[in-house]
RNA sequence: GGGCGUGUAGUUCAGUGGUAGAACGCUACGUUGACAUCGUAGAGGUCAUAAGUUCAAUUCUUAUCACGCCCA
């Protein structure tokens, strides 16, 4: 009979409307009152689904579908992100190609074509999401610019700014000159780059003495205050405190001693310029230097440049400024050299350190918390080496700049008078009362701050505010703090840290318990995927081909803890398999009349094959509930896949064929029974692997209507050993090994597989024989035995073989290859020999015997014994493959 | 320079102080009434190197080498 394909396209889709239309992801009241909870790290609204988001997300619905069906009221909370520089970089360039500049529209008219064109394409990573199969109650969708959320941000950094937590101030900050705005330090990414080193001569101020600099950015020696020296750099010992003349600039300044001058690079002396680089703003700060900035905004030279340079681009001025020098006699050597150069991470830009006044977050103050909390396990990371970078970076932290200089985001709630004092309040009208405070009757004007807030600073809060914080939700009193925080490591420092700091400082709880952190997805080279590289696997292409089950199998059953995760398409089409396997046995099942439509009673069921596979099952049940538990994705998909296909589908299924074929109608009527069941509880162990798949098996074998629910909103297996069924494990593991024997040895011996052979049993060995009695009908059918008997006939085509640690004779009716077959023995003791003389050497040693603990001793005792028999008996059969004469 | 991680079969990866595992790939055979997106049987490893701890190390410690990531 022909059986329909599975045909993942359709059922998907239809699966995903089943569901939703259910309502099955919404939280349900449970009787035990246990809750699970999760908060989806927001992707971007100008976000498309990556195999990073595939991984993330998987993993997520693996443990919200797994808590639901274990009886937990389970959340977990979708949402997106404004992504406030991402998205306005894509609304700009969509009005460039109209002719257009934000600042035609100016900021009002901006805004709206910002939330236009959100509502067109803001929502396409969702339903990418949905197509994955993700289970968040999507009817709780939140943004993080909804009115709602904007309200929380807003009484955060009022009640921040009002314990000055928040403050303005002028500091040397990431300043990317492509978008005009200050970016995170997070968001500079330091790139490798081939770099020139220029060597410059300052002359001594009325000398022709000079001191030779070396530096990348010749440029920036328009805002050069100082040259530091080490103190200990005996070459230039005699020099401090002389002054020099900057080449071209013609300013003076003073050589000064500071240990960052490090004696063993470039000539030992260093140019401090403090408005344009770091470290030199720290030296400035020791030694209460000057600090004159040269640039504007856009990166081109001010009016504190050199009169040639003002209105040239930072690049452009480099290049002059070089070539008067060389001109001048002033540059005397330029070396390649390889430095990092920071780049913005959005706008692929050199980054310039700028001086400018920003609003801060002490962070240090806010980290205090979130630090002691993890030490006290109250957050605990997954794998744990994890919260060791945690505390490098939270013990170092910086103040943490939240200013942007766009137009779509948060607008930070302060207000200006015509003196520039300060107002922050939640809105205009409150600004207005302080302000009148402090003005009394005097007449004033009120402007709101233009600058928006940094987007992290909305996601700090994620946790609570789209459980309805300020408000006290119910939800708040549920679901906070949220079971588990599932992320890659790469936001740890982004969104992790700050949740942590804003939850405990909000909520005075800790936003999630766990924080399980996950690995990249890289191409099968192990390169990061990259769209320059061209190695990006679409998850939708795959999805589109071989399924979102397959796609998350496997990244699932590859997410093994602080490893990356390699993705090949041949494994997302061996998982494919693996689905299309189950398939074909649950077609078997039909195609054999096998349906649950009763009860089963586990106590009345009398099958051997029953017994065993419910024993291995229950195992199996066991350790897939500890592995998810424990985050081990990798290991819980690890276990049902081999249950499934070497357990349920190998042999399972191959000994039901002869039961099927008898006319034991009582076997029959139960083996049918069974057989539905465990495809029942196989489904429940795969759901939250193979949502889609598992659903659409289940309806389709009409368990929804047996069950009463669907599979989503169905028990977890939770069944409990039955001792009396250990025998038949047992014994059915033995039949197993009997066949698998019997089927080498026909390999060995150059057999063809399906021919049939007889079973010639000696009373040596009852074992064997007691086992082959009891399962009589399912050896013949699967071990393809002809008869059993006693007499032997004529010696021809007889070979013994060692089973169960006891020799049998098969019978066959072919010319069998004793040669191979003696061959093969050969190779076997000579394996065993090498073991048996290990372990005589082992027990030979007294140390080993006085310090082992004595079951292990025991242990090999009992294999040396076994194995020499084992040895013997292989010798026996050679021997007598010798006798023959061939 | 500091920190973290990785090195196990051809490949991708599990794992363990006491007989080395899986998937994929490979080889041979096979279309037997679920399944060729498959079945049966098999080959394949000095567990990076060296030293130490131990009765015993692939596993623990240290060093070295190689590779990767993060921070400066």
């Amino acid at each position: 009979m022909e059986f329909k394909k599975y045909n993942h396209n359709t059922e998907e889709k239809k699966i995903s409307k089943f569901w939703e239309k259910k309502g099955c992801f919404k939280p349900k009241k449970s009787k035990s009152k246990r809750t699970f909870s999760m908060v989806i790290p927001p992707p971007n609204i100008t976000g498309r689904l990556h195999m990073g988001h595939a991984l993330n997300n998987s993993l997520q619905d693996v443990l919200a579908r797994f808590y639901r069906m274990r009886g937990f009221e389970t959340l977990w909370q979708p949402g997106t992100d404004h992504a406030g520089i991402a998205t306005q970089a894509v609304v700009e360039k969509n009005l460039k190609l109209e002719g257009l500049k934000k600042d035609d529209l100016g900021r009002e008219k901006f805004i709206e074509k910002v939330w236009e064109w959100k509502k067109e394409s803001g929502s396409i990573i969702v339903e990418q999401l949905k197509k994955l199969g993700c289970s968040c109650d999507w009817s709780r969708s939140r943004f993080t610019m909804d009115e709602k959320l904007s309200k929380a941000v807003i009484k955060v950094f009022v009640e921040l700014y009002n314990k000055k937590l928040i403050y303005k101030d002028v500091k040397l900050i990431n300043w990317d000159t492509g978008l005009k705005t200050a970016i995170s330090d997070l968001e500079v990414i330091q790139k490798e780059v081939q770099s020139k080193l220029y060597y410059i001569d300052y002359y001594l101020e009325n000398s022709s003495e000079k001191i030779s600099i070396a530096t990348t950015r010749p440029e920036t020696m328009m805002g050069d205050t100082a040259i530091a020296v080490n103190p200990k750099d005996e070459r230039y010992k005699h020099l401090i405190g002389k002054k020099v003349r900057i080449p071209l600039v013609e300013r003076i300044i003073t050589i000064i001693a500071d240990s960052y001058a490090d004696p063993e690079q470039g000539s030992g002396a260093v140019k401090i310029t403090p408005a344009h680089d770091f470290n030199d703003y720290e030296v400035g700060k020791r030694n209460k230097l000057n600090v004159i900035n040269i640039f504007e905004k856009d990166g081109k030279i001010n009016k504190n440049g050199i009169k040639d340079c003002i209105g040239l681009d930072r690049f452009e001025a480099r290049k002059f400024v070089v070539d008067q020098l060389k001109l001048k006699n002033y540059l005397i050597k330029i070396e390649t050299i390889k430095n990092k150069v920071p780049y913005g991470d959005r706008s692929n830009t050199i980054i310039e350190p700028l001086l400018t006044e920003q609003w801060f977050v002490n962070a240090k103050s806010l980290a205090k918390k979130p630090i002691k909390i993890v030490k006290e396990n109250k957050t605990s990371f997954f794998p744990k080496n994890w919260t060791k970078t945690f505390y490098q970076w939270m013990n170092d932290i910086e103040p943490w700049c939240i200013s942007r200089q766009i137009w779509w985001g948060h607008r930070i709630p302060a207000w200006y008078d015509e003196n520039n004092n300060i107002f922050v309040a939640e809105n205009e009208k409150k600004a207005f009362v302080l302000a009148k405070k402090k003005h009394k009757d005097k007449t004033f004007n009120l402007k709101q701050e233009t600058d928006v807030l940094d987007t992290w600073f909305s996601s700090a809060l994620w946790p609570f505010a789209t459980l309805g914080w300020p408000e006290k939700t119910k939800e708040i009193k549920k679901f906070y703090p949220t079971s588990v925080l599932v992320t890659g490591f790469d936001i740890i420092f982004f969104w992790v840290a700050r949740m942590l700091m804003m939850g405990n400082f909000f909520q005075k709880k800790t936003p999630f318990k766990k924080v399980y952190v996950h690995a990249l997805v890289r191409d099968e080279k192990g390169q990061k995927m990259s769209k320059s590289k061209g190695n990006v696997i679409d998850p939708l292409e795959l999805i589109n081909t071989y399924g979102a089950d397959s796609l998350r199998f496997t990244l699932i059953s590859m997410a093994s803890p602080g490893r990356d995760v390699k993705l090949s398409k041949d494994r997302v089409i061996g998982n494919r398999n693996f689905i299309t396997k189950i398939w074909s046995a649950n077609n078997f099942l039909n195609l054999n009349s096998c349906k649950l439509n009763k009860k089963i009673n586990l106590k009345k069921i009398k099958l051997p094959i029953n017994k065993w596979i419910f024993s291995e099952f229950i195992e199996v049940q066991e350790k897939s509930t500890e592995h998810i538990e424990n985050f081990r994705f990798d290991e819980a998909s690890r276990v049902v896949y081999k249950f499934v296909w070497q357990y349920y589908c190998d042999w399972y299924l191959e000994f039901l064929k002869p039961i099927f074929n008898s006319k034991n109608k009582v076997s029959i009527a139960e083996a049918r029974q069974f057989a539905a069941f465990m495809m029942s509880n196989i489904l429940r162990l795969l759901h939250p692997f193979i949502p889609f798949f598992s659903e659409t098996v289940w309806i389709k074998n009409k368990l929804d209507i047996f069950y009463k629910t669907s599979l989503i909103e169905s028990e977890w297996p939770r069944y409990k050993k039955i001792g009396k069924f250990k025998k038949n494990q047992v014994d059915i593991s033995k039949v197993i090994e009997l066949i698998s024997n019997i089927r080498s040895t026909k390999a060995e011996l150059n057999i063809p597989p399906k021919l049939y052979c007889d079973i010639i049993t000696s009373n040596k060995s009852e074992t064997v024989i007691s086992i082959i009695k009891n399962n009589l009908e399912v050896i013949k059918q699967v071990g393809r035995i002809g008869r059993l008997s006693n007499n032997s006939g004529d010696k021809k085509n007889i070979i013994e073989i060692l089973v169960l640690k006891q020799k049998l004779s098969l019978k066959f009716d072919a010319d069998v290859d004793l040669i191979s077959q003696k061959n093969k023995l050969l190779d076997k003791i000579k394996v065993i020999g090498i073991k048996i003389n290990n372990l005589n050497k082992k027990l030979q040693n007294k140390a080993y015997l006085k310090n082992a603990p004595r079951e292990i001793v025991q242990n090999d005792k009992v294999l040396l014994r076994d194995l020499s028999i084992e040895e013997n008996k292989l010798r026996s059969i050679v021997s007598s493959i010798n006798n023959v004469k061939i």
